[in-house]
DNA sequence: ACGCGCTCCGTAAACGTTTACGATACTATG
DNA sequence: CATAGTATCGTAAACGTTTACGGAGCGCGT
């Protein structure tokens, strides 16, 4: 029994060994709930290492034991894409987080720079070996990462799917359930000439949402006429621009279907700048929906979810790929399409009267 | 000279210095840029790690040397914080990372959960020694956490100052400007009861946009009235509540100048249930500008700022005060107060008939 | 008395790096 | 030629932890 206080602040297990006049390696035992100690010890180890706030340097146990604890979340930073995303990303977050803290897991945000080629990018980190698993995010149509992932044997799941590895976990916005919903509705009240909005890029999730929205006109017998299917930036300047697009169209549209609620902003303003009311001359959907939702007028018609909730499976979907933690989590389900509800607005409320 | 390709996935430094018959010492200095290393071997070295894929292991690195090259960002995770907070604090986190990325600095979100308590919950970060530094955010008015790291030597900024520990680095919009120029604004409408909202919990950046307004109104003469201080809630709902007490208050307020935009949506709600009219017979003024502002009808006065730049200061504020770092940023400013732009709406813009 | 199994604990090796220190070869200087 | 200085490199210790291995003590059955 040496003296009472904090002389020092603590260097390392072995102080702490050494105060309790035990062996080190009986200490590291006791601290990681190892069966071959005696439990009078372990209180003992456990109540000593409370009062001098020992806490296990990382560094150490990482080197050691080949596990950093840390779960790496790799988004693409550009600027306008995380002042366009809104709280999409920190949502989903902290979903994300509320599973991963419960496991002692820290979840590091590892962001792409612009000018660095995302494969490339995760290549050094993966080489870094600072994280145990990886969660991959604006997925590629193809998307090379997840083998580069898959050869360096590090679990993985994505917050959207693809084409490559569909075996791969994931979790995804049922965004071609939400297409076939939009333009089922959309039909119903009589339109037959529906355009959609898609990103410029090759970010998966839009040719998802295109494929939905022809499988549906399908269904209705209407013919897909790619010159409705217009390319657009997700963001405000993107709405204006559609709503140009869809002026310029032969046979001009009557409804359309934003891939992205902000961009109604933009595609009202344009609209009404062209004498042309949303939500009377012509039907708006849009895809997701927030808070801001409620400042149009006329109000949205849009889908809700809760991100939140998304990112607490997605992070279950990861750790039931893990070996580690595969018995907690066991593996179910391995992908997920997340469901959205519909939030009927006033902005394709009205009964187009038919004129064929 | 061995064979030439990648027969293995590289274990480290050792099989690299192999690879190249040369010591495990030299190929460590030649990497890291030391001086004493012949300029052609480092070259050798250089080009067998880019071939081999060789990056050095962050855990045996950290071990060695005590230092991380991870920067922490602290945050209080709620998760009502995070769906009301919009793009805040991601937009910031951008900032950060632009200049971290540059110094090969991963940025770890360390989101504290709500049933634990912000001190406890850093302190056992702090112990793990998984930071080389931290930013802290949500800063109280008297923040224990500031004691806490200047103690365990950790260097740190925080995005909002305090009244605790002053000469700290920080970073913070500039609350008491905007309060400022939103009463002058008002008054200058000829507006004489001006209300003001602020956060119900005691997180400093309230008290600093009361004591703006407060000082603004002595400015004018006119005097302070605890009662048109209205704590609520930063969210929609808050909105709602603050218009119910501005209607309870006697001698109704014609103005009211809130914390946060998002509360515009509840207020005018409120208000036009009850049958006022937002821009007309009560005069609105918000705290900061988002996309969704431009939904709100009436347009909301606010105030705009890039908080990417924010970011960026924060971040540089924070090197400066890191000794590896210092000679890069020097210490030149440690505070920075930001500033924000007025967004002139409609919200504000009638003039008051002076009743008297 | 002996062996066996069990519980508990100490010892020491590993994990991958950085770096202080000393060794070597070579050059310059006296 | 001797010596000092310089450039370059190899050696080995250290960082803090986990864990395989073995040993001590004990109870128990033969």
């Amino acid at each position: 029994m040496a003296h009472g206080g904090k002389p020092q602040p603590m260097k390392g297990i072995r102080q702490l060994a050494d105060h309790l006049d035990i062996s080190i390696g009986t200490v590291s035992r006791a601290l990681n709930g190892k069966p071959d100690v005696n439990e009078e010890t372990r209180k003992r180890v456990l109540a000593a290492a409370e009062q001098l706030g020992y806490v296990a340097n990382q560094s150490g146990r990482s080197l050691r034991q080949g596990t950093t604890n840390v779960i790496g979340l790799m988004i693409q930073s550009s600027r306008e894409t995380v002042e366009n995303s809104d709280n999409f990303f920190l949502t989903v977050t902290g979903g994300l987080q509320s599973v991963f803290s419960r496991h002692n897991l820290d979840l590091i945000m590892l962001p792409c720079p612009n000018d660095e080629d995302p494969y490339e990018y995760l290549k050094r980190m993966v080489a870094r070996r600072v994280v145990d698993a990886m969660i991959i995010s604006e997925t590629q149509r193809i998307d090379k990462r997840f083998d580069l992932l898959a050869k360096a044997k590090i679990p993985f799941a994505a917050l959207g799917r693809s084409l490559s590895g569909a075996q791969h976990p994931w979790a995804d916005l049922d965004f071609d359930g939400v297409a076939n919903c939009a333009v089922d509705r959309l039909v119903a009240h009589g339109h037959r000439r529906i355009a959609i909005s898609t990103p410029a890029s090759d970010i998966n999730l839009g040719f998802v949402f295109v494929e939905g929205y022809r499988r549906a006109l399908e269904r209705h017998g209407i013919s897909y006429d790619p010159a409705l299917v217009i390319r657009a930036k997700s963001s405000e300047q993107g709405g204006y621009q559609v709503a140009d697009e869809l002026l310029r169209v032969d046979d001009r549209p009557t409804a359309v279907i934003l891939i992205y609620e902000l961009m109604a902003i933009g595609l009202y303003r344009r609209m009404m700048e062209t004498g042309i009311i949303p939500g009377r001359d012509i039907a708006v959907v849009g895809f997701r929906e927030a808070p801001r939702a409620k400042f149009l007028q006329p109000p949205l018609t849009c889908f809700r979810t809760s991100l939140h909730d998304l990112g607490v499976e997605l992070a279950e979907i990861l750790l039931s790929s893990m070996p580690a933690y595969s018995h907690i989590y066991p593996k179910t389900r391995r992908q997920t399409i997340w469901p959205l509800e519909l939030v009927p607005g006033e902005s394709d409320a009205f009964q187009r009267t038919s004129i064929k």
